[in-house]
Order: C-alpha cells, then sequence, then structure tokens
DNA sequence: CAAGTGCCTTTATC
DNA sequence: AGATAAAGGCACT
C-alpha cells in the first residue's frame, strides 16, 4: 500500500537537473536539434521536447548550463555527445575560410548519438523528402506501431520495434506519409527480424566494412548509410552527401573537384553513384576523421542562409500541425 | 488559390 | 559502366 503510493507520487514528481557546460566546450542546443538530424524533436516556448529511446524528456539551454526533466544525466550526457571535444574537432576539420565561417556562425552544433533501428529507418523514409515531411512520417509510424507513454499530460510514442513494422502491411505504412517508401522499411525491417542482426555490432566494424553491410538493406544507398553511420554507429569520418551539400560543394569547393564533375552535376537536382562518390570522397579527405562534423555545419549553414526565415521557423515548432494533421490517419 | 517545383535518393532498366 | 526514368506525396512559391 505504502509503496504504491510512494510509487504513484514518484511518477507524478519532476525531476528536474540542470548541468553545468564546460566554457571551452560549447553546446548550441537550437541548432544541434533543429538542424535536421534527429526528427522527434518540437519546441515549445523555450523548451524542446522529444523522447530517446522509451524516455520522453523535456530540456533547454540557460547561456552555459542545461536543464532537463524527467531525464538521466548519463543519457542527456551520451546522446548530445557532450564528451566530443568540439575545440579539438573545430582544429581538425578547420581546413578552409568557408568551413571557418560556418563553425563561427554555429559553433556548439553536436552530432548526436541516435538509436541505430530509428536512425536507419528515419533515413530510408527521409529519401527524396524535405524536413517536416520526414518529421510527420515518423511521428505517424511511431503514433501508429509504437507504444504510448505519458508524461505528466503529453503523451509520447517510442519508435516502433523491427518487429512491430515487420508485421505492418505495405498499406498501412503508406498511409503513414512513406509511399513507395513503405516496401523498403518493410522488407527491411522483415529482414532484421527474420536474421536477428544487431545493427550496434556495426560500432565495431571500420567504416567501410559497416557501410558494405548497410547497403545490403532494402532502401539503403550511400546517402542512408552514410546518415546512418554518422547519427548512430559512431564513425564521425562519414560523410552524407545530400542536394544541399553538393550544392555547398560546388559552390565553395568548385576547385577541389574534376572539372567533368562540377559541370555535369552544378545544374541538376540530382546526381549519380559515380558523382556520389567523387563529392563523398573530397568530403572524407578534405576534412579527415572528423568529416561528418563539417559535413553537418556545411549542411545547416547552406540552409540556414538559402531557404527564407519562415521556414526555418517552421521547423522549430511545428508540432501542433502535426497533431491536427495526424488526426486524420 | 491552383499549379508547379523541390525535397538530407534509391531502384530498376537499358 | 554510366545514363535515365520512375516513384507518392507533402511543403512551399
Amino acid at each position: 500500500m505504502n509503496e504504491l503510493a510512494s510509487f504513484d507520487n514518484v511518477e507524478e514528481t519532476v525531476v528536474l537537473t540542470r548541468i553545468r557546460l564546460d566554457d571551452a566546450c560549447p553546446l548550441d542546443l537550437d541548432s544541434t536539434l533543429c538542424c535536421g538530424q534527429a526528427f522527434r524533436w518540437t519546441k515549445h516556448r523555450e523548451w524542446w521536447q522529444g523522447i530517446v529511446g522509451d524516455h520522453p524528456f523535456r530540456i533547454h539551454q540557460i547561456h552555459n548550463a542545461l536543464e532537463f526533466e524527467n531525464a538521466d544525466e548519463q543519457l542527456v550526457r551520451s546522446y548530445f555527445r557532450l564528451e566530443d571535444n568540439l575545440p579539438e574537432i573545430f582544429r581538425q576539420i578547420d581546413k578552409d575560410p568557408h568551413i571557418r565561417k560556418t563553425i563561427h556562425r554555429f559553433s556548439g552544433l553536436r552530432i548526436l548519438r541516435q538509436d541505430p533501428w530509428e536512425c536507419l529507418v528515419s533515413y530510408i523514409c527521409a529519401t527524396y523528402k524535405n524536413v517536416p515531411a520526414i518529421k510527420l512520417m515518423i511521428y505517424s509510424l511511431s503514433a501508429k506501431f509504437g507504444n504510448k507513454i505519458r508524461l505528466g499530460n503529453k503523451e509520447f510514442y517510442t519508435f516502433p520495434s523491427p518487429a512491430a513494422l515487420a508485421h505492418a502491411s505495405t498499406k498501412e505504412l503508406a498511409n503513414c506519409g512513406l509511399g513507395y517508401r513503405a516496401r523498403y522499411v518493410l522488407e527491411t525491417a522483415t529482414e532484421i527480424c527474420r536474421s536477428g542482426f544487431e545493427l550496434e555490432s556495426l560500432k565495431k566494424l571500420s567504416y567501410g566494412k559497416a557501410k558494405e553491410v548497410l547497403l545490403g538493406f532494402s532502401g539503403v544507398g550511400p546517402k542512408v548509410a552514410d546518415c546512418t553511420l554518422l547519427f548512430s554507429l559512431e564513425k564521425l569520418e562519414a560523410f552524407p552527401v545530400d542536394i544541399w551539400i553538393k550544392r555547398a560543394i560546388t559552390k565553395y569547393y568548385a576547385n577541389n573537384i574534376p572539372e567533368k564533375t562540377r559541370l555535369r552535376i552544378s545544374n541538376t537536382t540530382s546526381f549519380s553513384s559515380a558523382d556520389y562518390k567523387q563529392l563523398n570522397q573530397f568530403g572524407r579527405e578534405h576534412f579527415g576523421k572528423y568529416a561528418g562534423y563539417a559535413q553537418e555545419y556545411l549542411y545547416h549553414y547552406e540552409r540556414t542562409t538559402t531557404q527564407p526565415q519562415s521556414l526555418h521557423e517552421h521547423f522549430l515548432s511545428n508540432s501542433e500541425d502535426n497533431r491536427k494533421r495526424l488526426n486524420q490517419i
């Protein structure tokens, strides 16, 4: 009786934790959560709220302090990669005036340490979609196939397991906004389920070997593989090349790639796998073992300086819109 | 407001 | 090998 009562009490209590950030090793929470690497976060006034694994929590930054509710400090430190030595990483990737400009603009943007399965499926879904649409897809998948978790008066959904997605129908997945990607997600989930393959085990392999394995899954090309390796499998040397990075390279690094390649891709929206290899190789060779960080700074700079401000504001807080649309699913 | 373009690409086909 | 087309629908102009 007493135990039950006290347990209930614990459930209702908001545990607030505050940690001080090292002045020399910055974090920019806003840039980190709105730059399009993770799709489960929304901002409400000053607070970001989201779910990591089966832990929903909210978090905000006050200068050099991080304040969060209902999350272990260890979880937060790990998810935001607070152990990454940013000054050292900046020293490594600071190879030219343009990357230096992006570093000064967004200093504190960090790569997140996401769950490999959620990350893989997210980026299979992300192909040829924009960020707001991706967020909607991932929310829909979670709401339909994940577990509901209540926190205060809010509801969160865990990302569905391989089994949960493997048992879905193509049509159900397509209805979550996946369209033709539904087949890829279903095939990949079925394969992971059948083989019992542990994506975590890829952390032990080299970048090249791990990438090879990922490329074997349905709907996974070089771009999706690189994103999964960078954002969830500890391969900070991965350098995903999407349309924005392609534009950044042709604009600021025209002399670093073959003339032929530059001319072929400079006025097209898509590019071949041979071209992907060229651009990917440039990034990895030019920026070195933390090329992934360079990629994320280039990507965020390109999007925030090219796109209208209204769009940027939009995906800082679009959860209310999502909720309305999702009622129709 | 309708129509058009673009989207953190992959796969299938030739 | 290398080029090309198709894909399903949302976001934005």
